[in-house]
DNA sequence: AATGACGTTCCACTATATGGAATAAACGTG
DNA sequence: CACGTTTATTCCATATAGTGGAACGTCATT
């Protein structure tokens, strides 16, 4: 059993025996097989910041020609890859599509949406909802008061958990066991300097965060950007997640914001109780 | 082989031959194996109505129980499918995560882009990006007035090609054999009692929008909305879409909409031109 | 025109997906 | 509450489907 990082996947064990017994085991998820193999080229291809022709490729992913070739081939007949017209790769229309449906599909983010606006509302500033994804935080919606900013540029975009302050959040809503074999495998990048920087320092930060039920980012992933955030979480915490109030610094005050704290805790209370009845153990 | 339909595959060659050779090919793609079953069972999820339970599934997908379960096991390790907490299933947040980079990554969107925010601006009314793919237009942008209506109801999403402005724009820009083997694959469902009604039908009207190089919607899709529209396309015709203004009718008359049809045909004009430039043959 | 790099096709081989059957868990029902 | 029934999960021999080396096109480069 490599690791007990991942305990939203209780109803399905994902960890098959290891066929490939001295495998290298990198950081990629438990034999996938076959997908496992195609969903990395499409990983590399939307990782990547350069236009990536065949040969690049070849080159990152270490596959014979053939056989990247027709990897390749059927993601493209599937409509997950496409071939820009200079010959490099870029991910597939179909991705669009589904993820036009995973979002409005996404029973967290209906029932958030009606607390998130209230709570815009009340603050006028940008308020997210985002959810834990192993490491990261995925936002799933955002509503800000000036449209000039594009929704997509948030949406779907992953964060670090460790310096944000919905990852914090959803962090501090999970068993200490959990949040530590977690916080083993994160690599504390110091985006600014009021990044948290190491495990220790994030463990007794969530217990603040625990105790008070409100999560500040201090500038912590971006100099100038600072905001509150409360946990939200399913009946059994197979999803944890978080609703923020984010601010530029230079024109709302930290004063402020603990001002906002709660209204935050009340909008995540409100949501909590709205997902317990509506996904709850007898839903 | 098969079908002329598909163009856009030229570089690479998608059909094998088929090894089980007298096997019923429905519609969908080309044998991709294992991957394709994969997406299949996305597909299940994703377009379904009511909530997909594992029983739900193995009736859709016909596939004995130890295999669904094994597809289903991989495409959850993947982050591309979820369990809600009532064991129904849904898309994974990794697809957000890959559509977020699929759309910012779009060169055709970026270069229409700073035009379609000029038409915007001249015009006051909502202004779209779609790319047809194979027989649907999947939107790529938008550009509105309210941010009411949220931007993702539209992104991503796909209408029929016969019925809407960019489709028709988009068709205008395929030679006619080619519109033509797409065609007698279309379902034509009246959605208006102005749908074009078969295949014979958009032909004509496809004549007419090749010369005026202006594409009109005149509620064919939605009773009272209608838009003008003009063609997009990739200099070698592998990627061809739309630009459009749409506006409910109550409010903007077809007259003001011609009037229109010259900004946007030069909208469409200026992005051809961008492409032509940095996605051309010599880019 | 010749060279070389890149992309594609082919085919024997074997790793991997398959599906039937057996097991376990959840569900409803008398 | 125990029973039968439905639904989900595990296991394993088998065959299918993915693999990769090598041979073949194809296009750019000198």
């Amino acid at each position: 059993m490599p690791s007990a990082g991942e305990d939203m996947d209780t109803w399905i064990e994902q960890d098959r025996t290891d066929r490939t017994s001295g495998a290298k085991r990198t950081r990629t998820s438990p034999d996938t097989g076959t997908l496992g193999k195609a969903v990395a080229v499409l990983d590399v291809v939307a990782q990547a910041e350069r236009p990536m022709r065949f040969r690049d490729l070849r080159e990152v992913i270490g596959q014979p020609p053939g056989t990247l070739h027709r990897q390749v081939s059927n993601l493209i007949s599937e409509g997950l890859l496409q071939v820009n017209p200079d010959q490099s790769y870029g991910l597939g229309l179909r991705l669009l599509q589904f993820a036009a449906r995973a979002w409005s599909g996404n029973r967290f983010r209906e029932i958030a949406e009606p607390h998130l606006a209230a709570l815009h509302d009340k603050t006028g500033e940008t308020v997210h909802l985002g959810v834990l994804s192993d490491l990261e935080v995925i936002y799933l919606d955002k509503v800000e008061s000036r449209q000039a900013v594009r929704m997509h540029s948030q949406i779907g975009n992953a964060s670090p958990c460790y310096c944000t302050g919905v990852g914090k959040a959803a962090l501090s809503a999970l068993p200490t066991e959990d949040v530590e074999a977690r916080a083993a495998r994160i690599d504390f990048h110091r985006h600014t300097e009021h990044t948290l920087a190491d495990a220790a320092a994030l463990g007794a930060e969530l217990a603040d965060i625990r105790a008070a039920g409100i999560a500040y980012d201090r500038e912590e992933h971006e100099t100038g950007i600072h905001c509150v955030a409360a946990p939200i979480w399913s009946h059994d915490r197979s999803f944890v997640g978080g609703i923020s109030v984010t601010a530029p610094s230079y024109r709302i005050a930290m004063a402020q914001l603990e001002h906002w704290a709660d209204d935050v805790r009340a909008a995540a209370a409100a949501i909590n109780a709205d997902i317990e009845i509506r996904l709850g153990p007898r839903a």
